[in-house]
DNA sequence: TTGATAAACTACTGGTATTAGTTTATAATA
DNA sequence: TATTATAAACTAATACCAGTAGTTTATCAA
């Protein structure tokens, strides 16, 4: 009965861990527990309910992506950082597919504190596109429309949607060429 | 004890009701049985386990899309086409917002059944794309773009991921737009 | 009428999240 | 240092869940 000095923090982790290593599917909160060398009861002294403690992970989720995405050179033209980030945006969803899920599985809608993490991931693209010419309106519309494609794309591949009639990583290359084309345009058109 | 005469069919069917009722969170196949005047055992007698019927019901979902956004006139242009089937597609998920978590929600991959009926809602664009002038392989790409792009859009304003920063039809509308734009343009430049 | 089969049933298993009430270890206070 | 309050662990239970084994019954075909 020694305390085992647990922290919604650590919980958050271990259950990510856990998740990454045997699938959202197959994750538990005795599973959870087992690991932590608790009992499964002990878990509610630090979160409400499994929601709550999903909505954590999902949020653990965008932090760690959004560290990943931004680590490259800013140095770049506006275009060229799209384009790094939605290659990373894929390659980081693809790498942790199972914690993935937890963003695409989540009950309910998000909690706002979630939600604020997923905007952030495209938000700080904001100044970009300004700079790409686009009013404050067409930021708000361009950087929904890519984040909806991204998201949708990578989900439908991961469950088996897309056939074998053509190379999946190309198909991604083209949408995204197909989305950040037109702001090199718009942005030649400036100069 | 008297047969009530149940079918796979109309297991799906009430299931699809329920879902649509209730939510897909609430779905459970005792409910389902319940309402059926049913022993939830006795549903396996006509379904293997939930995660088959969840697989028949994205079907039924699918051939209920395919049918709502073909209905239109086929007359007008191919972009014009795309142009309907996208809003029908949002509309449809709009409309059906909890059987289409069926799709987005399905367990582990969904069955080669069902992901024929999904493709086959793009795949009949496919001569339209190609009467475009777009190649074999630059019509799958453009499908695959077009169905994560609205999926992926649709998933994320439904769990909340779009502020109020912006309208989210119109950003429903430029996203179309900007995927469309370029094949009106391609099929400018051969006439 | 008999026999086979399909569809219902009962009763159960092992799993899930969650809660109530209890004990104990730690930290703060007198 | 002794006392007390609190946080964190516990035990034990509840109410669900999907799925299974074995049994009975209704229907159809021979």
């Amino acid at each position: 009965m020694a305390r085992k000095g647990l922290n919604t923090n650590c919980i958050v982790e271990a259950a990510a861990e856990l998740i990454a290593e045997r699938g959202f599917d197959q994750f538990s909160l005795q599973e959870l527990a087992d690991r932590l060398g608790v009992k499964k009861a002990s878990l509610y002294n630090h979160i409400d309910s499994l929601s709550e403690l999903t909505a954590h992970i999902g949020r653990l989720v965008f932090e760690r992506m959004a560290e990943q995405l931004y680590s490259g050179a800013e140095t770049n033209s506006p275009a060229e950082q799209l384009y790094h980030i939605a290659m990373g945006y894929r390659k980081f969803a693809k790498e942790n597919a199972e914690l993935y899920k937890t963003i695409v599985k989540m009950p309910a809608s998000g909690s706002p504190d979630l939600i604020e993490k997923g905007q952030e991931i495209v938000h700080s693209l904001y100044p970009v596109l300004e700079a790409c010419g686009l009013s404050e309106q067409e930021v708000i519309h361009f950087s929904r429309t890519m984040r909806g494609a991204m998201h949708g794309f990578i989900t439908l591949e991961e469950a088996g949607f897309f056939g074998n009639a053509a190379d999946v990583d190309e198909s991604y290359f083209y949408m995204v060429k197909s989305l950040i084309q037109p702001l090199r345009d718009k942005d030649g058109e400036r100069s």
